[in-house]
DNA sequence: AACCTTGTGCTACCTAGGTAGTTTACAGTG
DNA sequence: CACTGTAAACTACCTAGGTAGCACAAGGTT
């Protein structure tokens, strides 16, 4: 298993923060990585309704994806989430086995650990006390889209904006990390609105004095600006 | 085994429309079944975050109820689901075990049927074949989250209005189920707006002759129109 | 250097949808 | 029956955010 063996040095840390196989030891990564091979992928790298996903399961090492949407008309992007190491796709496939009529697209060069899909079925059939990690998982990801619904429907885009930018903050580094050096159409893409009107309110975020923009980047200058006024939004009535 | 053989009597009908234990057997029922109990809740019924929802697990057998979000500063509401005979809930909680910041109403007079919610994971343990119907079913929720994302970024109100319709036309009478005694307000909370914009857009398509509406009543008088409405909305561009 | 691509900053404009208010219609109740 | 509460209908107004366009800046490439 020398194979497994060299997975589990390169990558065991990351495995071990990823949440759907939370609580497994060395002996049990071993056992299951044995099924894993290595995959990399280039910058850029875009995969529409590919059925790969529908037959292989992917969890991130290192690198970004997107996993989107576009609308058949107005062909609008919306980014439904902004993977990244130890993030896992698609767990709609797996959960399900439909495909799901997402695009993917690499923002970095991707790392990622590939399984077939039934092997990692069959491995939780013979394995079922994994089932509960991957239900929590599923709920996790119901609660965050749900969190995504409501935020639509309650909030503007300034707010939406805020939570963006307070939500991806290092608390280690007080640095902005995973979206601080997209350009403004991505970051519109993330909250449901466009470059222009993104670019709108960052301006006012760096009239303020709460941040930093140059040319794909934006950097947090004082977060206490940015929390007080996320507070002022949710006073306007 | 009265109690169980009595229970099956009456719901086994709705119970095998339950997509999340497709497939069960009458024999598979009736040992399930003996550990639910019968519940009704009068209409109006409402529960705030209520500790119930984390111990017991819920089948719907008659009746409706809106689980539901309200903004902590604006005082809206947004229906997130409006769940009828054959619906469960509390699926977030069932889950993760995690307390789900939600509430819930009584549309009509309801009848439930009630497991504690150990009793149900215990059950699942002992039964992991069925692991894989939740997992299934968890897949197709988040499915209709993410399609709630996508409709809500992507389209306005008059099309979010014209789907919602569409979506509950009964196929063998042409008419309009579900939500067809609702008042103007509830419409709106289901597709994120305000009773007088819902208003608004269904004064347009009674004018257009689709539809007839009255008191806590909207019907569907001609289906073909609501379908040419929909189409001429995607083609604006 | 000259060129090209991509992103930013900013202007001016438009409109869907939210808001507030009043009037009208309806159904249930005592 | 009149009385009351609730929902629908409609008007008039306001604004956040979408749209289009352009000038400019930053990089990369040849």
């Amino acid at each position: 298993m020398a194979h497994t063996d060299e997975l589990y040095k390169k990558y065991g840390s990351t495995l071990s923060k990823c949440d759907l196989f939370k609580g497994m030891d060395e002996k049990q990564w071993n056992e299951l990585l044995a099924l894993f091979h290595e995959e990399e992928w280039p910058r850029e790298s875009c995969f529409i309704n590919h059925k790969k996903f529908l037959y292989h399961f992917f969890i991130i090492v290192s690198g970004r994806v997107k996993m989107y949407n576009v609308d058949d008309f107005s062909e609008k992007e919306h980014t439904l989430f902004l993977l990244k190491k130890a993030d896992v796709f698609d767990l709609f496939c797996l959960l399900d086995g439909v495909q799901h009529q997402v695009y993917y697209e690499c923002i970095d060069p991707l790392k990622v650990l590939a399984i077939p899909m039934d092997d990692l079925r069959s491995w939780l059939e013979k394995n079922p006390s994994y089932y509960q990690g991957f239900l929590a998982y599923a709920g996790k990801m119901m609660r965050m889209l749900e969190e995504n619904v409501s935020q639509l429907i309650f909030t503007d885009i300034s707010t939406r904006l805020l939570k963006l930018l307070l939500s991806n903050i290092d608390y280690g580094s007080n640095k902005l990390q995973h979206i601080n050096d997209l350009p403004n159409k991505e970051i519109a893409n993330l909250i449901g609105s466009t470059r222009a009107v993104v670019n709108r309110h960052l301006q006012k975020l760096k009239r303020n004095g709460s941040i930093k923009v140059s040319r794909n980047n934006v950097q947090i200058k004082d977060i206490s600006i940015l929390l007080k006024e996320l507070n002022n939004q949710n006073k306007k009535f």
